[in-house]
RNA sequence: UCCGGAGUAGCUCAAUGGUAGAGCGGGUGGCUGUUAACCACUAGGCUGGGGGUUCGAGUCCCUCCUCCGGAGCCA
């Protein structure tokens, strides 16, 4: 049985191919509907994000227990596929066998109701269940995929660098602390070489670092892989534990790697609508409304680009009441940023060529010596969504900011190195992967887009 | 972490300091094409925890916890 099983994505793909054909099909019950000798069972099977409707008649032997299934319920179900072509759905099956694999419990939370999404991830082993959260995994799926293909179409090597590292906060944010010390047992001060690993050591906050060494071998590479922050961050765009890709990029400046971001950008969001048709019309429809002509009329134009000391232009004399006004050498607010990519571009943009006061040591100081060479790429709704910059190559300067930095130059040694053993210009950037599926999906709160977030207070799953 | 808001039935929410309610969901029954199905009946409550004021607290005060939104940190 289990063998002659057919998907529901196979009858939408083709539905002439199955007309009048028999078909098994298994799944789970999203709804039943009844009257007193026939009724309507809507059956999901994880195929696709559509269902199937079953009809079902009294002359099967188990129709009472039918019209009391549950939500959730498993089902094995042969009928006849019909195509309707004066009902809502184009066709559906005329059962002629359903066997109840396993009724769901009626205390199933999840109901024949809208839930609140907060609600919602109090139950995230439940969520799956449900056609919101079924279209935003699958589309984060597909998103992941579209990442891997732009990159591999493009020669990049996927090197996986390291969950663990010893390489303390390059300003990046708070870290987590890994140890196989029991921190009920020992006294301080903790005797690092006591660890497994004999030193001190953090879930990292960044793969850029020693992905640029795999830059120097294979020219162009990306990471792709788990990120942590341990910022008591409290906000819809924040997450302990996120995903981040890193492109980094050999002999090439800021603009080769704006280019890339933007090529990127295009290229995912294309691939996405052509290959999550169903989920991302149901994103349009009942999540947020525009939201595919928003991403279609961005693979069609150009990204804005303004630099940090414009942008503070713009927003001095934009007559806003900001709570903060724009002042140089500050960062941005994020009001300021949502002023600009929300009103004033209503595109992404991106702002570059920040002062050096405010971004980080590795970053590429320009001529007039006081910004940096950096990027950032804002958009609509969601905020900053990729951070980059083109790399501090030239070795006497890189170590003059680590300097003024107070960093320690036996910690990144290795980082130096780089540098030493034959310099060049290079550049990279991080998406932030749940933010780009935010603006893709309209989903408001990344704990939503996260299989099992995790979040200040929240490790539960 | 700071500021603001909210915790009442399984869920979403009502309820002048005076007997705690509705819709949905669940259960039972009805209904010959439903698709947010419909109609009738029905069960369901330590009002987030602790303390206080009061004859009397879901409601007022203190405190703690949790969640949501805004800010900061950033992706």
């Amino acid at each position: 049985m289990i063998g002659q099983k057919q998907l529901i994505r196979h009858f939408y793909e083709n539905p002439p191919a199955f007309e009048k054909q028999t078909v098994h099909v298994s799944g789970w019950v999203r709804t039943v509907r009844d009257s007193r000798t026939f009724g309507f069972i809507e059956l999901h099977d994880g195929s696709c994000f559509q269902n199937v409707q079953i009809v079902f008649g009294d002359q099967l032997g188990n129709f009472r227990e039918i019209t009391k299934l549950t939500i959730g319920s498993s089902l094995n179900v042969t009928g006849t596929l019909v195509p309707t072509p004066d009902a809502k759905q184009p066709f559906e099956i005329q059962a002629s066998d359903i066997d109840i694999v396993s009724p769901a419990s009626q205390e199933n939370p999840i109901q024949k109701k809208r839930h609140s999404f907060e609600f919602l991830r109090t139950i995230a082993h439940l969520r799956p269940r449900t056609n919101t959260f079924n279209a935003v995994f699958r589309v984060r799926s597909i998103l992941a995929y579209a990442i891997h293909k732009f990159f591999n179409e493009r020669g990049f090597v996927y090197v996986h660098t390291p969950i663990i590292t010893s390489v303390d906060a390059e300003g990046a944010g708070e870290m987590f602390q890994v140890t196989t010390l029991d921190p009920d047992k020992i006294k301080p001060p903790a005797d690092y070489a006591r660890e497994l690993l004999g030193r001190k050591t953090f879930l990292t906050v960044s793969g850029q670092l020693p992905v640029e060494a795999f830059c120097m071998g294979f020219r162009n590479v990306y990471t792709f892989g788990p990120t942590f922050r341990a910022e008591n961050s409290n906000t819809p765009r924040h997450a302990s534990e996120f995903w981040m890709i890193e492109p980094e990029i050999a002999f090439a400046d800021l603009e080769d790697d704006m280019k890339l971001a933007e090529d990127m950008m295009k290229f995912i969001f294309t691939h996405v609508l052509e290959n999550a048709p169903d989920e991302m019309q149901f994103f349009d429809r009942f999540i947020e409304p525009g939201v595919i002509e928003r991403l279609e009329k961005v693979i069609r134009s150009d990204f804005a680009a303004v630099t940090y000391t414009e942008a503070v232009g713009l927003l001095e004399k934009a007559g806003k009441d900001f709570e903060y006004p724009a002042a140089w050498g500050e960062n941005l607010q994020t009001e300021h940023e949502r002023y600009l990519s929300e009103e004033v571009f209503q595109k992404p943009v991106f702002v570059i060529d920040y002062p050096e006061t405010i971004k980080a040591f590795y970053m590429y100081l320009n001529e007039d010596g006081k910004t940096v060479r950096a990027m950032d790429l804002l958009v609509p709704g969601v905020g900053e969504i990729i951070g980059g910059s083109q790399r501090e190559d030239r070795f006497d300067l890189l170590l003059e900011r680590m300097k003024k930095d107070g960093m320690s130059e036996t910690v990144y040694d290795w980082y130096v190195d780089v540098r030493r053993f034959g310099s060049f210009p290079h550049a990279g950037f991080g998406l932030g992967f749940e933010r780009a599926l935010m603006y893709i999906t309209g989903m408001k709160n990344i704990r939503d887009v996260i299989p099992y977030p995790r979040t200040p207070n929240q490790a539960a799953f």
